[in-house]
DNA sequence: ATGCCGGCTCAGC
DNA sequence: GGCTGAGCCGGCA
């Protein structure tokens, strides 16, 4: 498998998170066939703006925001979708994490 | 081919 | 609950 199919992949998987819902890395890379966290995490560093791939809304498991920088960008976009963070700049997993089941 | 570095995670303390 | 160490799968020099 390519390295654009894995990102294909993982972008198609990323895009069915919905608006005010987070996924994990971990979640993501549970869709996608030999692929790890991390590579879910690199695959979004390269995602193409205006691909429709909602990337902010993937976190880590810990509900925060993992990215070196530009995360005040990330926390904002997800603020405006209705997504809260704590005093410690965390998301409550519990509830706003997707489920495909749920959907 | 090798080795080091990730937008991580999980098991143990 | 937080810290640590090891594992993980690919990317890139």
């Amino acid at each position: 498998m390519s390295t654009t199919d894995r990102n294909a992949r993982v972008y198609a998987v990323v895009r069915q998170i919905p608006e005010g819902r987070v996924a994990t890395y971990g979640q993501v890379a549970a869709f996608v066939e030999r692929c790890g966290p991390r590579q879910v995490g690199t695959a979004l560093r390269a995602v193409p703006e205006g691909a429709g791939v909602p990337w902010h809304r993937v976190i880590n498991a810990q509900g925060e925001i993992s990215r070196r920088g530009g995360d005040f960008l990330q926390r904002a976009m997800l603020e405006a979708e209705g997504v809260p963070f704590d005093e410690r700049g965390r998301i409550d997993l519990k509830r706003y994490r997707w489920s495909p089941e749920a959907d």
